[in-house]
DNA sequence: GTCTATAATTTGATAGAC
DNA sequence: GTCTATCAAATTATAGAC
């Protein structure tokens, strides 16, 4: 975090921020370049190409949202209180990081053949963690008797849902339900995870 | 639905398909030409340029998802049955049109500042009887007592993003969750929804 | 209305001086 | 390593014949 960044770091940085706001090909190496504040060629010194600097930075954005939080579900607390802090944390992670599951889900879909072999390698590289880790829990939340015998990938696809689709969809429901940006947001995610956490819980127990 | 399709209808019908899978930069006039069986230069006698193109399509893709279904929370039925309903008939629409609700979000997130105009005047047009009956519906649930007081704005996005989460980040989640494409999915679907029922209605009763 | 050929523009990539 | 100037390719848009 010193004072100084390199050239690399800060080509990443705003490439990262270009790349998510606006797709791959919406990006523009130019755009890129003035956000970091360089010259267009450096760009293609660094990274010899856009296509090397969209995978690099793909690769940056996915383990950033799915690197972490696995350890909540590594502790010996009730399944209330992991799934508690859970939503808490990733409400977090996603409020912070508000463009990312959208950029990743619309890459992957549009993206098709070129970027699978990025996507797969991924893949390899364990940091999936948490997919896994939280649905272990589930299941062994369901044999203890603490949650009813429902599919967990089922369980685990609605909280995940249900935290995850209000980001992502919140340029139109914030129209539709009339939820002012810069007053009431803030309120009304505090309020969203409460209510998940409620909804979820009183959802699935026996 | 005659055999012969007018030349406008052609084009529009592929270059929805190509938006929407491509999104509004990655999709090419020429690719938007080839699969509609005409030329390149028919395009633009129709349409004058890509960005009008564009428009009507986005005009009409939000209308077909937005358009219709808010004909369920008008009726009699008890509430379960309503949410019953609704969740059948949503999720068949959803997987009907996979791409849609992705491409609207990415579309709207990214276009920023020239796609507004397009969005309001939609928005205008009161397509939007289906989140304000919705919501209604909830309201009176609550005041009936058959639901909790919770936040029906809150409800509904949970609602909603159960049902269209998982056909948004189906790509990953099927990885992830190991779900085969071909043979599990519809049966996954089918469960799905009755999983989905069960959970918000348990969620949300007294 | 529909086509072919071509112009105009955008944008990714490179050469070469410093 | 960094820059300016320039090239090459891709892509949108138009002209003009039929």
């Amino acid at each position: 975090m010193n004072g100084k960044e390199s050239t690399e770091q800060k080509i990443l940085k705003a490439a990262m921020v270009i790349f998510v706001q606006k797709g791959r090909h919406g990006a523009k190496m130019q755009e890129i370049a003035d956000a970091a504040g360089i010259n267009k060629a450096m760009l293609h010194y660094y990274f010899r190409n856009k296509e090397k600097l969209y995978a690099k930075v793909f690769h940056n954005v996915f383990a950033k949202i799915f690197g972490s939080l696995h350890k909540i579900f590594e502790t010996d607390e009730s399944f209330e209180n992991k799934l508690t802090n859970f939503i808490d944390q990733y409400t977090r992670l996603i409020a912070e990081n508000q463009q990312i599951p959208l950029f990743i889900m619309r890459e992957i879909s549009e993206g098709a053949e070129e970027l699978k072999p990025i996507f797969n390698e991924i893949l390899e590289e364990k940091k999936f963690a948490l997919p896994i880790t939280f649905i272990e829990t589930i299941n062994n939340s369901i044999q203890k008797g603490e949650i009813r015998k429902i599919d967990s990938r089922q369980i685990f696809i609605t909280i995940i849902g249900s935290v995850v689709f209000y980001f992502i969809a919140e340029p139109i429901l914030s129209v539709l339900l009339k939820v002012d940006p810069d007053f009431q947001r803030e309120n009304f995610i505090e309020e969203r995870k409460i209510i998940v956490v409620d909804i979820i819980l009183n959802g699935i127990k026996p």
